[in-house]
DNA sequence: GGCCAGGACACCA
DNA sequence: TGGTGTCATGGC
């Protein structure tokens, strides 16, 4: 069956369940875990953030105060540390200079929000995405590599990186935060269910499916 | 022992 | 504006 975007995330719902993402105790503990993820594996990047949750509790501030070589040694399990805990110092104080008041800060910045996160250190395109849709409740279709698969596998041509679908896939306008951060989910533990590196394309119930975009 | 995991950035032409 | 190299760890 042809399938658009929002009937693709039902029927992902309805197969799957809630995804529950992202699963987090606080937005900090989302914004520590987006840095640390970043081409990592949850099992290493879940290390360095128990490390972080012993040493500070996830309090920003707490961890701001560390130095450099603590920081590093806190994050080093999920590797680029280096990159990484720069990302971190970048990205929360830009957020303490806002009192970590997330919806203060969308008001502020408005439109421009996505160009103001891209331009902090290790912000990239995906992590903009990610910090709009579960952050700052801006609903956002993150179009990282599961979805790209998933797209390529439902049919759809041409998605060789993230702009190549980030431009093509908006969320269509009924979508609600709740739902921008479901949709997500879903699609992650789809990916890892059912495409491996030796065989990307198992099969699954949307195995008869395609997309229009 | 190579490949990969919920990317991003520096450098170069 | 794109293409390529580098950043790092741990599991399989």
């Amino acid at each position: 069956m042809q399938l658009t975007i929002t009937q693709l995330y039902q029927k992902m719902r309805r197969q799957m369940g809630p995804s529950g993402w992202w699963p987090a105790d606080s937005k900090e503990e989302i914004v520590i875990g987006a840095i640390l993820i970043q081409n990592t594996n949850w099992r290493n990047a879940d290390r360095a953030l128990n490390l972080l949750r012993q040493a500070t509790g996830l309090q920003p501030d707490r961890i701001l105060a560390l130095t450099m070589d603590q920081l590093h040694d806190l994050v080093r399990p999920a590797g680029f540390y280096r990159n990484k805990s720069k990302a971190l110092v970048s990205v929360l104080s830009w957020l303490a200079r806002g009192n970590y008041d997330y919806p203060a800060i969308r008001q502020h910045y408005g439109s421009r929000l996505r160009q103001e996160l891209r331009a902090l250190h290790g912000v990239g395109p995906e992590t903009a995405d990610v910090l709009l849709t579960y952050i700052f409740d801006v609903p956002t279709f993150i179009s990282d590599k599961y979805a790209r698969t998933l797209f390529t596998y439902l049919g759809v041509t041409g998605l060789t990186d993230y702009q190549s679908l980030s431009q093509r896939c908006n969320l269509p306008d009924d979508f609600t935060p709740a739902m921008a951060k479901d949709f997500h989910g879903l699609i992650d533990e789809f990916g890892k269910v059912y495409f491996h590196p030796r065989d990307k394309f198992a099969t699954s119930f949307l195995s008869d499916d395609t997309l229009a975009l």
